[in-house]
DNA sequence: ACTACGTCCTGCTTGC
DNA sequence: TGCAAGCAGGACGTAG
C-alpha cells in the first residue's frame, strides 16, 4: 500500500526526527527484515552502529538514509512502517528492527506485519544505492524524463497499467494510484502501452503527478492502520479516491457503476463507461 | 530480450 | 459457530 506519496510522508518524518542523530544501537528481531543485506546480521549492525544519519532520500517507493559513504536502504513493502517514538515504549509484536540514538531521545522502529518490506546497508550508496540502479526516476524528480518514458512505452507489448506498475519504466506508482490516474485520463488498464500517442502519455503522467500531489497534501492513503507516518498517524486521501476500492459505487464523473476486474493476482477498479475496454485487448 | 506469472507473508473478511 | 478459503499486494526469480 505505501506508494510514492506515503513513502514521501515517511521520508519527511525521518528528515525531521532522525537526520543529524548518531545511531547508538541496532537490534534485529526478525532475520527476514534484512534478508537482502548481503553481509548478514552482524555486518548490518556493525555498519550502522556509531554512524550519523546525514539525510533522508527517496526514489519511487525506496528511501535511504546516507550514513557517511554508505546508506541504510529501506523498502516498506506492503505493511512496513518506520516509527519514531519513546524509546521506553513496549515493543509491539511486529517490530523487526530497532535503532536507538546517542542523544537518548526517541528511537526508530521498523515495524512490518507482512514482512514484504526490508532494510539493507548499501556500501557507497549515499548518493544512489547500487541495489536500486534498475529503478527508474519517479515523476516528481527533476531527472524524470518524459520523452524517454514515451519512447520506452512505444516498444512495450503490454497493457498500460502493467507498464505503469513496472518500476524500471517509471517508479512510485502502485495499484491504487495507477487506477486513480487511469480514471482521470479515461484510459482502460488494458490499453496497449505502445498504442498511446505522446500526448496521451503526457496526459497520463500529468494525472499521476496530480494524484500524487493531492495525496501528499492529505498525508497519504490509509485504509487501515497498516500505513502511518513516523508518528503513527494515518493519512486521509482514501476519502478522495474516485475508483479504487469502490466497486458497485457510481462513477463520480458519469454515474456508471464502478467495476472491479481481477488483474495480476490483484484488482483493477475502473469506470466501464469512461474507460472503454479495448476491443481485442490492443486498441 | 522481453513478457507473464508464481511466490513470499500475516491478519482480516467472507462464505459455507 | 467454526473453520477454510479469499483477499490485500511490491518486487523479484523463473518460466515461457
Amino acid at each position: 500500500m505505501p506508494e510514492l506519496p506515503e513513502v514521501e510522508i515517511v521520508r519527511r518524518g525521518l528528515d525531521q526526527f532522525v537526520v543529524g542523530r548518531r545511531i547508538h544501537t541496532v537490534e534485529v528481531f526478525h532475520p527476514r527484515a534484512i534478508r537482502r543485506h548481503v553481509g548478514g546480521q552482524a555486518d548490518f549492525i556493525a555498519r550502522l552502529t556509531g554512524q550519523t544519519v546525514d539525510a533522508a532520500r527517496r526514489r519511487g517507493k525506496y528511501l535511504w538514509l546516507p550514513v557517511g559513504e554508505d546508506a541504510l536502504l529501506a523498502h516498506l513493502g506492503m505493511s512496513g512502517q518506520l516509527l519514531v517514538g519513546p524509546a521506553d515504549a513496549p515493543l509491539s509484536p511486529h517490530v523487526r528492527v530497532r535503532f536507538t540514538f546517542d542523544d537518548g531521545g526517541a528511537d526508530l522502529r521498523f515495524t512490518d506485519q507482512r514482512t514484504f518490506g526490508h532494510l539493507l546497508v548499501s556500501p557507497d550508496g549515499a548518493q544512489l544505492p547500487a541495489e536500486i540502479a534498475h529503478i527508474a526516476p519517479d515523476p516528481l524528480e527533476d531527472v524524470f524524463d518524459l520523452a524517454w518514458l514515451t519512447a520506452r512505452l512505444r516498444t512495450r507489448r503490454t497493457g498500460i497499467k502493467r507498464a505503469l506498475l513496472d518500476q524500471s519504466l517509471v517508479s512510485g506508482v502502485g495499484n491504487i494510484y495507477a487506477d486513480e490516474s487511469l480514471w482521470r485520463v479515461k484510459l482502460h488498464y488494458a490499453r496497449g502501452a505502445d498504442r498511446l500517442r505522446p500526448g496521451q502519455v503526457a496526459g497520463l503522467m500529468g494525472a499521476v503527478v496530480e494524484v500524487f500531489t493531492e495525496a501528499l497534501k492529505d498525508g497519504g492513503t490509509s485504509f487501515d492502520s497498516l500505513y502511518v507516518n513516523v508518528n503513527g498517524e494515518s493519512g486521509y486521501f482514501d476519502r478522495s479516491l474516485n475508483v479504487y476500492g469502490r466497486a458497485g459505487e457510481p462513477c463520480p464523473r458519469c454515474g456508471t457503476l464502478i467495476r472491479r476486474d481481477p488483474f495480476m493476482n490483484r484488482s483493477s477498479y475502473y469506470c466501464p463507461f469512461c474507460q472503454r475496454r479495448p476491443r481485442n485487448g490492443r486498441w
